[in-house]
DNA sequence: TCATTTCCCTAGCGATCGCTACAAAAATGA
DNA sequence: TCATTTTTGTAGCGATCGCTAGGGAAATGA
């Protein structure tokens, strides 16, 4: 597809200067450095800074100089290491899921209820949208807002519409075990919580504090029926 | 501020191809068409195709190429009869807010109280979102999502924020008449509501249906005290 | 008819976009 | 030392961006 991609450019995982060219065979010992001039730059910090521009500005208004100016490398090693920009963004949007927007997917991993998995989501929601550090919101939600790419655009929207097909999965499983009643709206109730998630998102983008949205969610999370297993 | 901009160009109002040369001076009649060739357009024709472009594309993502050609004009019409690219996007913001955007400031004004006023603002956002004929979700929440210019984003931050503002003052004014509990968190209450409306907007942009969207918003009604003043 | 006014069309301005050709630089193994 | 491999910096590609100069076209009043 590209010319001019080495081994780690477009790779799934981020592998630091090992994959060396001498091979010895099946002993341990595959120590050996890489054959031709070595990066003058690490390529995980270099993508965290590309990660907080595209979070910061979003896909299309993050311009390729932008990138190179805040990982400060030049553009034919941002196109070496990483392949094109939307490999690049696709690589971030990855590394975002894992390090930042995971929140969602351990709350349904961890909580016993759906209730509980969503209280415990908007409430680290109001904490990791408005935390200092970093851009406000969620990059899942904003980054590829208005962007002339439909493929880009698109690879956004299906996450989070399989963030809200997770949540509605997870309400029938409540459902089906009797934790929640039987004529429950799954699906409005899992696309009411991605509404409040988004929004939550955007009134964080418009300034507000951790504070205003733990209240926002506490509101939020009153229209659930208080049955649950839970002891607290 | 810009050389070549005519009488109706950057002025507030929208008004035809009067305001003519000739004025009789105490008379009525000032039927006197304008001096030269006349404008081969329709301008309010003309601003309805670019707030529709801006509307599904966003304001960055929207070039004035994209303009003169759905607009159907040639780029120096289009700057003579609506000054920049800025200028035009905020006229077709006000038409916007006055066209389609009016039914918040509309339920604020004509309902009895603050629950009113939003469960008809959510009911009929569920109903405007999904509108068949303009793209979905609402202009002042999208359309300068990730812009460049600080500004443009700016002036539609200010338009959220401030309807956020009038749900909070009409809930206070509820709670200072006994219509709502002293307790009340207005300020909460209203983000929440401003929540739910971009939360809702977002999810008509990734496709809910309007039946989707009304059973978001009835389950988000649900947090509110049924003691209103309502007969039904 | 004719000067005046205003609009439209062509053509192109400088700036930026994403991206890359090219050669020097810096490491390797032999 | 020297050929090989890979990265680096420079410099610039074609395309598009927002915007406009300039001259002809179409209306006016005289």
């Amino acid at each position: 597809m590209h010319p001019m991609v080495n081994d780690d450019g477009t790779a799934k995982a981020s592998k630091g200067p090992e994959a060396a060219s001498a091979r010895v065979a099946g002993d341990g010992e595959v120590r050996t450095r890489p054959r031709g001039r070595p990066r003058s730059f690490d390529r995980e910090t270099a993508l965290e800074k590309a990660l907080l521009a595209f979070w910061e500005q979003g896909y299309e208004a993050t311009s390729v100089s932008d990138l190179t100016r805040v990982m400060d490398i030049g553009a034919p090693s941002l196109y070496a290491a990483f392949g094109d920009k939307r490999s690049l963004f696709d690589e971030v949007v990855r590394v975002y899921g894992t390090r930042y927007g995971s929140f969602t997917d351990r709350a349904l991993a961890e909580e016993p209820t759906a209730r509980d998995a969503v209280e415990r989501t908007l409430r680290e929601a109001a904490t990791a949208y408005t935390e200092p550090g970093h851009p406000h919101g969620c990059l899942v939600v904003h980054a590829a807002a208005n962007c002339s790419n439909p493929e880009v655009e698109q690879s956004l929207r299906d996450r989070r519409n399989a963030n809200i097909a997770a949540f509605e999965s997870r309400i029938r499983a409540d459902v089906a075990a009797g934790v929640l009643p039987p004529a429950t709206d799954a699906a409005a109730l899992a696309r009411h919580t991605g509404a409040m998630i988004q929004g939550m998102s955007q009134q964080a983008r418009d300034g507000a504090s951790r504070e205003e949205l733990e209240a926002v969610a506490e509101i939020a999370l009153s229209i659930w029926p208080r049955t649950g297993t839970r002891t607290g």
